[in-house]
RNA sequence: UGGGGCGUAGCCAAGUGGUAAGGCAGCGGUUUUUGGUACCGCCAUUCCCAGGUUCGAAUCCUGGCGCCCCAG
């Protein structure tokens, strides 16, 4: 449990951010014997986020990382990635929106401020590893490292890890990947003493802790929220919505429209400000085009079967929290592919990722282009 | 201003003498390290208005008012 293959007395550099998961990893590094030096990335100010945070804020947050490198005796440094998670992961997600797109902050900010500039600034303090409290796990195999999902299939975040190239893989450690459960981290966690042991799960977007994505896009992006119609498959106007920021593929709450049969958002048009809605029956999809793939499965099958007119078989997932659907996968050139389901998959969104596995490991993914 | 029909919550709608179904929307919660989905709970002391009949009316009667259709 918790091997992360590497020479005892190693210098690792942990991510924390003052929650359970990096809390434990760092204390059972420690507690192995390796050298661990905690890095809190602060990313965002709350004061500015939020009037008045109610539960948690980036301040507590960072006290409670600082805390338990305290508690468990290793040095703890605070980087300011401010200005990066603005630019990388912020400005992005309100642009994507814009464009009636739904994006997924989490992994924006694995591929940039944490696996690019973070594992950069670990490289630089002579780390031989960056390791996280992310549930998945990392398996050595024969064309490097390889990633699989983690063992309890109701945390495993191998989703928000889809981009995360080869070579930041081969750079990184998962010591939670065998947890069976959330519970199982925690009752570690009181083991080990740490502050945080009851600490709540943080959920929702971290820089929108009061839930309301669609006010921070509106503040980012003033005048970007244009009123518009909503409409049936059929063109006929339904209703009035308030901006196509405030609604996603598949969502049903929120459109205001009774009478019927409950509808969903089926299809976003940004430009012409319309939002499309049908029954629940017009949520399926089956065809999907994907944009830049980051392809971590064998080399050899991306070629075999990939690229050519059968494709490979491999099991998706549209979004995290949904078990894997069967699903024939081609790639294409300029690390395009397309994905066919076996059956209609319902809420696939532009702008959210397709990942790909292979039993349990992880083969890559792309993002839904349209 | 002749004939017919209708008026129940924001919307659709059941209920034709016995003390207001259901669906949609909305609100709240659970689930969820992205947006959602799903699930659970709440949501008309009151049935266009005013009288009347009745032990008892959304349901019957009378008169208004408002819509709709046909005929002009």
């Amino acid at each position: 449990m918790f091997d992360i293959d590497l020479e005892k007395g190693a210098r690792v550099v942990v991510a924390m951010s003052g929650g359970v998961d990096s809390s434990v990893t760092a204390a059972v590094l420690k507690a192995q014997g390796y050298e661990v030096v905690g890095v809190t990335m602060q990313l965002y100010d709350h004061g500015q986020a939020v009037k008045r945070a109610a539960s948690c804020c980036a301040g507590r947050d960072i006290y409670d990382a600082r805390r338990v490198a305290d508690a468990i005796g290793i040095p703890h440094y605070v980087l300011d990635y401010e200005g990066r998670f603005q630019a990388d992961v912020i400005d992005r997600f309100a642009d994507a929106y814009v464009q009636g797109l739904t994006p997924i902050p989490c992994v924006l900010c694995n591929q940039t401020v944490k696996f690019r500039d973070l594992l950069g600034a670990a490289r630089d303090l002579g780390a031989a590893a960056l390791a996280t409290g992310h549930y998945v796990r990392r398996v050595a195999g024969g064309e490097g490292a390889e990633m699989h999902r983690g063992v309890d299939p109701a945390r495993d975040q191998s989703y928000f890890l889809f981009a995360t190239t080869r070579d930041q893989l081969d750079f990184l450690r998962f010591p939670l990947g065998g947890m069976t459960s959330k519970d199982e981290t925690r009752a570690e966690a009181a083991r080990l003493g740490l502050p945080v042991a009851s600490k709540p799960d943080s959920q929702d977007i971290c820089f929108v802790p009061d839930g309301d994505y669609a006010g921070v896009v509106a503040r980012l992006r003033p005048g970007a929220a244009r009123p518009g119609d909503i409409v049936d498959l059929d063109g006929r106007v339904l209703g009035r919505h308030r901006g196509v920021i405030h609604y996603t593929v598949g969502q049903r709450k929120g459109l205001g429209i009774g009478g019927g049969p409950p509808l969903y958002v089926v299809r976003l048009d940004a430009a012409a400000a319309r939002v499309v809605v049908g029954p629940r029956a017009a949520l399926g999809r089956t065809e999907l085009p994907l944009a830049r793939v980051n392809w971590l499965g064998p080399a050899q099958a991306a070629d075999d079967g990939g690229r050519a007119a059968e494709g490979l078989r491999v099991a998706v997932k549209v979004r995290s929290t949904r078990p894997p659907a069967a699903a024939t996968l081609r790639l294409g050139a300029d690390a395009t592919a397309t994905v066919e389901l076996d059956e209609p998959e319902p809420g696939v969104a532009p702008g959210q990722a397709c990942v790909f596995y292979a039993g349990d490991r992880c083969l890559g993914g792309g993002w839904i282009a349209a």
